[in-house]
DNA sequence: TTGTTTGTTCGCACGAGTTGCAGATTGAGC
DNA sequence: GCTCAATCTGCAACTCGTGCGAACAAACAA
């Protein structure tokens, strides 16, 4: 995802008005690498902006998703993330507590498929569970529902 | 997962009732290749059963996956799908019409990976998102929302 | 600076998917 | 059959996200 002053302008060239709202959102995001939900964001936005509406978050997002500035990861349940990484990369989730962190996969595109039984263009997401070093060093796992960072 | 007769022994042997809603439940998961949704799995077994509950179809659905009979996938958007092919395999989704299909990947817990700070103990879950045959004949593709199959 | 236009914000209602609850029902062992 | 615990069912509630419309404000021209 490009800097705030270059999403700015962006925004306005594309017709886009540029609020205080998006301008919020635009430093939250940019450089990010905690993949927040929109609700998580929308605390954060909260804090600096109380009164930010959650649908002006969600709005948001998806103007940016739309405009390629960001990518939605799936992680298999709970609530959408937002990624402003948009290199070719995939994601590791700590099952315990939820953390999501960027990984790069050598060779991820020419992985050797069987069963493609006609399915053309595919394209991976890998998605890595396992557990993060602080919740590698707790007590055993109790299976707690996993939590967001 | 195990075949019906295999199944009601289990339920059987973990102090579990063997009901007829769940005999017609393990008769339509067993080797069944299209990765249903409780939802369409309900519809079929209202076919045979009219008046079977969407809430006893989740119910037998999370016991089957909690005994390792059953495997969830998520494919990123919709409704949750359910797996009776347990083998480790991944899957591919047609971006078009939402059709899951099971496929095999070589050397996918060999792969080299790099940013996993400290994560443990991961493992990988593929899924390549593509088109599928008979979408492949279409006309260009016009961003319908993927349906289930 | 003021006015106009058009996109944005916000709150609310709604929708999909899923789960909790409680009363009625029924499988399984005696 | 009888008993009891597990199950079924319908409904309410919950989470996450989207549609809608009135009030608002950015952008631009006069």
């Amino acid at each position: 995802m490009r800097s705030p002053s270059e999403l700015t302008e962006a925004f306005r060239a594309e017709g886009l008005k540029v609020t205080p709202q998006r301008q919020l959102l635009f430093r939250l995001l940019h450089g990010n690498g905690h993949h927040p939900s929109a609700d998580s964001l929308h605390a954060a936005a909260s804090a600096q902006m109380p009164g930010i509406s959650l649908r002006t978050v969600y709005q948001t997002l998806t103007d940016l998703t739309a405009m390629g500035e960001l990518r939605q990861v799936s992680i298999g349940c709970g609530p959408g993330r937002f990624d402003p990484n948009i290199d070719d990369h995939h994601h590791v989730v700590c099952e315990r507590c939820g953390t999501v962190s960027d990984v790069y996969v050598e060779g991820a595109d020419q992985l050797a498929i069987e069963g493609l039984d006609g399915f053309s263009a595919v394209t991976p997401s890998i998605v890595f569970h396992g557990e993060c070093v602080s919740c590698a060093s707790l007590v055993p796992p109790n299976h707690n529902s996993p939590k967001e960072h």
